[in-house]
DNA sequence: TTTTGAGTCCTTTTT
DNA sequence: GGACTCAAAA
């Protein structure tokens, strides 16, 4: 027993740690302690003999959290947390599928296939069924495949209202058999198998339902509904009607004797922002009625940020209407006042951030300890062009992930296809890459032939004549060759294919390809870091599964390296130990903080973001995206905006966003000088020419029309532009009709009147 | 078959 | 601004 574990824990906090054991939903607000009391709680239940590290599930989203949790609980305890259940969703169901691969109907060595990978093999799909992609778009297809998967149903459970949706399903159906015959898996598939996996196998339910005595949920408002039934599965908690969508109720006790586990789960409903992923809220509210919480705990006390900026988040947030309640306050001091600056355009914004941000650092800041937030990847490109030029160590998270570089993909692709010939995706990668004269043609050949024979490529190869054949034999030769250096460590391996396959020698001979190479050695560093990493989960052998098996040991290292790759794209990054100014998405800032704080792209259509500006639910989650955005920052938060703005080499004209409107004015303090809404817009009146530096105010303006403006419109109603282009006879306007919508109009065609 | 160049669409956010 | 697709030329 570790006495001090409790020791600087708040009241609330000590009564979530040690709550007995029954289902619990702590609500927990920003920078309130959240993952220390799950982590602690942890650390309770296995100090005082209420739980074995063994019978201890512990879910989370991103990897980054798993990680912080295992590190810090290994902290805390003196125990081995290597073989814990901690992990993400798909972490922690790769491993259970990895573990009874054969009664998920999975081969050993299964694949998973990434967001680029499932669009890849969609695509093929498409051609080998000949199949218009203009009329079913690779990518929407993709959206609605994961978002039946989310919702945990098969095609044959999906209702078509519709010949469109109809055909959509059969795809899918499609689709599904393509990947089972291919031995892959997509991100939502590990859920969905693991899902039914438990559902059909009822000793296998029983076996972890006895075992996870304790369930912790972290970020629990960002489950989605396949999520959620999955831990309803390992909670024993029975599923009310089998057909999807029915509300439970009949079987709302548990007819099973509570042989099982129990749910603590900690969430914070305003900082829910993954529902464009399938990510319910009103989970929260289900769990709270279908498990019978009797223990509900509020976390209000903020122990990260100042006064001003908690008030800033608290005033945002309560123009949601959708929210189950909370009000963060904190002893510390108001703080300084939120700085605000209006730039001209995103290149004076980034060098406006790049100034201040060598103030700071005069002051004593240390760079790590600076954020730099924004709403879309995108923006990072211009913040990073000013960072560069001013040369100011800088570290970009999210974006274009090691993992998913093409060189790095190519070389995976060999990997894959040693470890798993029937991966056609990977093989239709790198078939001709670098190029070996294997063209379309052979390709369509080689399809036609597999099809044939309801085989994987690979294995067609032999049917295909002539010359094509003899091209063909030959690439499968090169993996052949290759294969029997899955012997060696499994730096080596790497080290061996990218030299086999040509990928070094191509990139070599290529211009721009000094980088490429250079990932590529760092693709063999990461896997001799990867083999060398201590907290590395060994395989699962308590099933007596796994033994037996024709593959090593080395094999199974190369599994969970390939494995690692798709699961943790994001976690390899170069110049981890660096002082660097943190650039990401707000996204990816969640569960963070830092000490200062800059928010960039304060603008309407970007933040909030014009696809969700229409719909109310749209907004609220730009606004509690907003929420966490401001809750990020300990001492001072900077929010920032610019004027114009280059968006796909088109400029375009901003209005600050509400946000800014909704925190209260005495708050802030404007670094330069406020303008009232819509009237600092300089004129565009020159049929919307955009000038590089623009003028602010005055100046003359052409039927009265410029971005800020509002106008009216006979069918729409009244609005406001925001945005336009072209000029003369070709001069649009973009305009918000806030209820009628944004719309792009014409100016020769739409009669407009100024307002 | 491969390479090159013009043209198109894109972009929200992540495991 | 860039990734990707498709057409024409080597």
């Amino acid at each position: 027993m570790t006495p001090h574990l409790l020791d600087k824990l708040n009241p609330e906090q000590l009564a979530a740690v040690t709550l007995p054991a029954q289902h619990a939903l702590i609500l927990a607000g920003a920078g309130s302690g959240k993952t220390r009391v799950l982590i602690t709680r942890i650390a309770w239940l296995i100090s005082t003999n209420q739980a074995t590290p063994q019978g201890i599930l512990a879910v989370t989203f991103t990897n980054k959290a798993a990680k912080e949790m295992l590190t810090r609980l290994s902290a805390m305890l003196p125990i081995n947390v290597r073989g814990m259940w901690i992990g993400t969703f798909h972490g922690l169901c790769n491993r259970m599928l990895r573990a009874h691969h054969r009664d998920a109907g999975l081969p050993q060595l299964f694949q998973i296939l990434d967001t680029a990978d499932q669009q890849a093999a969609i695509k093929r799909l498409l051609k080998a069924l000949n199949v218009d992609d203009e009329k079913f778009p690779p990518r929407e297809l993709q959206h609605f495949i994961n978002a039946q998967k989310e919702q945990g149903l098969r095609p044959a459970a999906v209702e078509a209202w519709d010949d469109y949706t109809r055909r959509r399903v059969e795809l899918y159906a499609a689709y599904e058999q393509q990947c089972q015959r291919e031995g892959v898996v997509d991100f939502a598939e590990l859920l969905l198998r693991c899902y039914e996996l438990l559902e059909r196998n009822e000793p296998l339910r029983r076996h972890y339902q006895a075992r996870f005595r304790h369930i912790l949920v972290d970020e629990f408002q960002d489950t989605n509904v396949l999520q959620y039934r999955w831990l309803k599965l390992l909670a024993g908690h029975a599923e009310g009607g089998r057909a999807a969508g029915l509300p439970q109720g009949a079987a709302s006790h548990d007819p099973e004797p509570r042989s099982s586990g129990c749910i603590f789960a900690v969430g914070d409903d305003d900082q829910s922002i993954y529902g464009f992923r399938g990510a319910e809220v009103g989970n929260m509210r289900d769990f709270e009625r279908e498990f019978e919480v009797a223990n509900i705990i509020r976390l209000e006390q903020n122990y990260r940020s100042h006064g001003n900026i908690l008030d800033a988040a608290n005033a945002i947030i309560k123009h949601n209407e959708r929210r189950l309640g909370k009000n963060l306050w904190t002893d510390a001091g108001a703080g300084e006042p939120i700085r605000v600056f209006e730039a001209f355009s995103d290149g004076d914004e980034a060098r406006w951030i790049v100034e201040e941000v060598r103030a700071l650092s005069r002051d004593g800041h240390t760079r790590r300890e600076i954020a730099l937030l924004y709403r879309s990847n995108a923006q990072s490109r211009i913040l990073e062009h000013a960072l560069f030029s001013a040369g100011i160590p800088y570290r970009v998270y999210g974006g274009l992930r090691f993992f998913e570089r093409q060189e790095i993909k190519h070389a995976l692709a060999y990997l894959r296809l040693i470890a798993n010939s029937d991966d056609d995706t990977a093989f239709a990668r790198v078939v001709n890459f670098p190029a070996r004269g294997i063209g379309a043609r052979s390709i369509e050949q080689l399809q036609d032939a597999a099809r044939a024979a309801g085989s994987s490529l690979f294995a067609a190869i032999p049917q295909v004549p002539g010359k094509a054949g003899a091209s063909l034999a030959a690439f499968a030769a090169l993996i052949d060759k290759m294969r029997p250096a899955m012997d060696l460590p499994l730096p080596e391996l790497v080290e061996h294919v990218v030299e086999l396959s040509g990928l070094r020698q191509h990139y070599q001979n290529e211009k721009e390809g000094q980088e490429r190479l250079a990932n590529l050695d760092e693709l063999v560093n990461a896997a001799t870091s990867f083999v060398a990493e201590e907290g590395r989960e060994l395989p699962e052998s308590e099933d007596g599964e796994a033994t037996g098996e024709p593959t090593g040991e080395l094999s199974a290292d190369l599994a969970a390296f390939l494995t690692h790759a798709a699961l943790e794209a994001g976690e390899h990054q170069a110049g981890e130990g660096d002082d660097a100014l943190q650039l990401m998405t707000v996204h990816s800032a969640k569960g963070l903080e830092f000490n200062v704080v800059f928010m960039s792209g304060m603008e309407e259509g970007l933040f909030p973001h014009e696809n969700s500006i229409l719909e109310a639910k749209g907004l609220e989650e730009e606004r509690r995206l907003m929420y966490v955005a401001v809750t990020r920052a300990r001492q001072r938060l900077y929010l920032s905006f610019a004027q114009t703005r280059m968006l796909h080499g088109q400029t375009r004209y901003g209005l600050s966003s509400r946000f800014i409107d909704e925190i209260p004015g005495e708050l802030l303090k404007w670094l330069t000088p406020k303008a009232k809404k819509g009237g600092y817009a300089y004129e565009a009146a020159d049929a919307f020419t955009p000038s590089p530096r623009p003028r602010a105010g005055g100046g003359g303006e052409r039927g009265g029309l410029r971005v800020g403006q509002s106008v009216a419109h006979a069918k729409f109603g009244q609005g406001v532009i925001v945005n336009a282009e072209g000029s003369g006879s070709d001069a649009r306007v973009q305009v918000n009709f806030g209820p009628a919508g944004m719309k792009w109009l014409a100016l020769s065609v739409a009669k407009l009147e100024a307002l």
